[in-house]
DNA sequence: AGGCAGTTGATAAGTGATTCTCATTGAGAA
DNA sequence: TTCTCAATGAGAATCACTTATCAACTGCCT
C-alpha cells in the first residue's frame, strides 16, 4: 500500500502553495526546507506519481526542465521571464484559434507563451 | 576566408526548399541525398553558422530537437502534428496579447503553438 | 598547378534532465 | 512493540541532443 511520508507531504505542499509552475529544482528547494536531506530522486518520483494520479499537470517550455502545476485549474497560459527564468500563469486565452489552422488539419489543443520581464525583473 | 563547399550548399538548399521548419536529422536526410556521406556534425556546424549570420531562425518546441527555418519571414506561428511529429508554419496571429499580460510585467514577444493532426495524418 | 587554411566525417566527449540501483530507513497494519 | 515491504537518498547510469577533437581532404587565392 501507499505510504504518507513527510517527503511526499512536503512536496505536495510546496506545489499547492506555489502560485506558479515549479521545476524539480525549485520543488526540491522549497520542500527541502521542511524535510532537510530531501533527495532529487524523491522529487522526480513524487512528481511522476502526481501526474499519473491526475492532480499534477506538466508544463513544458523549450530549453528548461519540465515544470509542474496543480491540475484542474481553468484553461490558461504562461508567461516566461527571460531574466529570472520563472514561469507564471496568465489568465485568459486569445480565444478560438481555428481560423489559424491550415485547411485539412485537425486542431486539438494549443499553447500560448508570453515572453518578457516579470514584475520583479521589470523594475 | 569562408569556403563554398557542396555540403553547405546542400544544407542551405534543403532549408530554402523546405516549406516547414526542419530538425537536424531532417536536414541531414534531405541534404544527404545531394551529398552522400554528409555528416551530422557538418549539419550542426552549418546551422549554427546560419543562425549567427542571420539567415536562419531556430524554432524550439518542448520535447524535440530545435528546428530551423529561414529568417526574415513574416510573423507567424506553428502547428505541431502529434502523429508524425512534423511542425508546420501557420499564417496569422491571435493579435495583441497585451491584455493577457499581468500588471507590472513587460511583454516582449510571444509564441503560439497549435497541436493536432496534419493533413496527412488526419485522413 | 601549388599550397595553405578552412572544412569535413567519424567518433569521443560534454550537457542537462530524468531514471535506475540498492542498501538502509521507517510508516502503518497486526 | 514487532514486522514487513514501500519509500528514500546518493550516486551511477541513461538518453537525446549538441559540441569538441583531429587526421584527412579540398576550395580557392596566387
Amino acid at each position: 500500500m501507499e505510504r504518507n511520508t513527510p517527503q511526499r507531504q512536503a512536496i505536495r505542499e510546496a506545489l499547492r502553495r506555489a502560485d506558479r509552475p515549479l521545476g524539480p529544482q525549485e520543488i526540491l528547494d522549497r520542500a527541502g526546507r521542511t524535510v532537510q536531506g530531501l533527495g532529487m530522486a524523491t522529487v522526480y518520483r513524487t512528481v511522476k506519481a502526481g501526474v499519473d494520479e491526475g492532480w499534477l499537470k506538466p508544463v513544458e517550455l523549450p530549453g528548461s526542465a519540465t515544470r509542474y502545476e496543480l491540475a484542474g485549474k481553468e484553461h490558461h497560459h504562461h508567461f516566461a521571464c527571460r531574466a529570472c527564468g520563472s514561469v507564471f500563469e496568465v489568465d485568459g486565452c486569445p480565444g478560438n484559434l481555428t481560423h489559424l489552422t491550415p485547411h485539412g488539419f485537425k486542431l486539438e489543443s494549443h499553447d500560448v507563451v508570453l515572453y518578457g520581464l516579470c514584475r520583479q525583473c521589470n523594475d
